[in-house]
DNA sequence: GACGTACACCGTACGTCGTACGCTGTACGC
DNA sequence: GCGTACAGCGTACGACGTACGGTGTACGTC
């Protein structure tokens, strides 16, 4: 019996000891020492396993991403498609974080699957190879460059409301007044981001079913 | 007369060091170290001219973008803002790098007026408040992130071919076969990057354009 | 000319990082 | 009862960003 009270180390527990610090401390804080503490051993037991760091950042996407919903029944690519693109964004809204390592971890099966449930969607719904390449790269681009903005808007920065005044103080309204404008909807919060997010996903779909069948 | 061989140091001259080294080796090589190796001075002496390598990401960023064409003498927003985002993927092209610095360095004049242009534009052109902040949003985040995949997909990996090789062997056919179909469309080189890019912005623009006036 | 001051330059050092290497101890097949 | 394999980990190496303090040279003032 291996010691019941720390049960033996597992690729799993690293992972989602990685998730659990990234979620509180930042992407940036995670560090192999840190993570070791996390989970309660030495640094160099780690690598027993897990390759090496970049191995821990794809374990940690394809672990948030066991969190999607199930695909809807609907039909229609349209609704699905909307489906899949929401319920992504709340995955990445959760750990936001991951939209660093969207482009940088090796894709893995759960990722994969994820690839799969859109093209097949497309493609099955009736869209030339070409547009479902371009819509795909669309949608993923859009969902997850939100997700980026949104972190860096809020966490990226270590103090975001000094970096927005420091910015405001640099920009002169009368130079850039547009820009002004744009800064104040942000930090009033006129504009919730989910608002914006739903709007643009729906003129990328518009802008599909404008093109469905053609090509 | 400060020994006229070396032209004294001086910001600029270490930002475009900076940046000459991030295109010819990647960002990731790119420390204070090898920085001053490549102006030819201490690696300390860099903090005279230069606050942090912070510092040097926001001037790169900033550099790069004085390589700027000039706004279109023609009327309307829509090939205005076209120009603009052809113009700026462009740049972004030039030195790829520079779309993971998009969002973590501090926006500086150039970049602003960047802002200012795009969102002057929308609001001359019609569109209300709403509609050119999530516009503006919508192409910020669509050129960025084009360029930003182009270059995981190209510079990002130390060897992108062995790296697609072995996602394609760690992936069936029969459980994947659209992603299979969408990585093949990638590697013949079917579909032009650039075919990709002009084709979804004009999907965006005709997006907008059946919102003018609206909100 | 002599001297004081300011500041560009940079050598050294500290604390961090990822991880290679080799030692430990324990669990298990024989 | 012994050999082996392997999980766990202590130490060490070469990188990193940058704080600190020393050193020289250029220049304003007498």
């Amino acid at each position: 019996m291996p010691t019941p009270e720390r049960p033996t180390l597992s690729r799993d527990v690293i992972v989602a000891a990685a998730v659990a610090l990234a979620d509180r401390e930042g992407l940036d804080v995670l560090s192999m020492r840190k993570l070791a503490d996390e989970v309660g051993c030495g640094t160099m037991s780690l690598y027993n396993h897990v390759e090496d760091k970049d191995d821990v950042h794809a374990g940690m996407v394809e672990h948030v991403l066991r969190d999607r919903a199930d695909l809807p029944d609907e039909d229609g690519w349209r609704p699905v498609l909307r489906h899949i693109a929401v319920d992504l964004r709340r995955v990445l809204g959760d750990h936001l974080w991951a939209s660093q390592l969207w482009n940088r971890a090796f894709p893995g099966p759960v990722r994969t699957q994820l690839m799969e449930d859109v093209l097949r969607t497309l493609r099955e719904g009736g869209f030339s190879p070409r547009m479902a390449h371009h819509a795909f790269h669309a949608i993923d681009l859009y969902v997850v460059g939100h997700a980026h903005e949104e972190l860096t808007f809020t966490i990226g920065l270590e103090d975001p409301e000094a970096t927005m005044h420091a910015f405001l103080d640099q920009t002169p309204v009368e130079t850039y007044p547009h820009v002004i404008e744009h800064v104040d909807q942000h930090a009033s919060g006129a504009l919730a981001d989910e608002d914006g997010f739903l709007f643009m996903l729906d003129l990328l779909l518009d802008g599909f079913e404008r093109h469905h069948g053609l090509d």
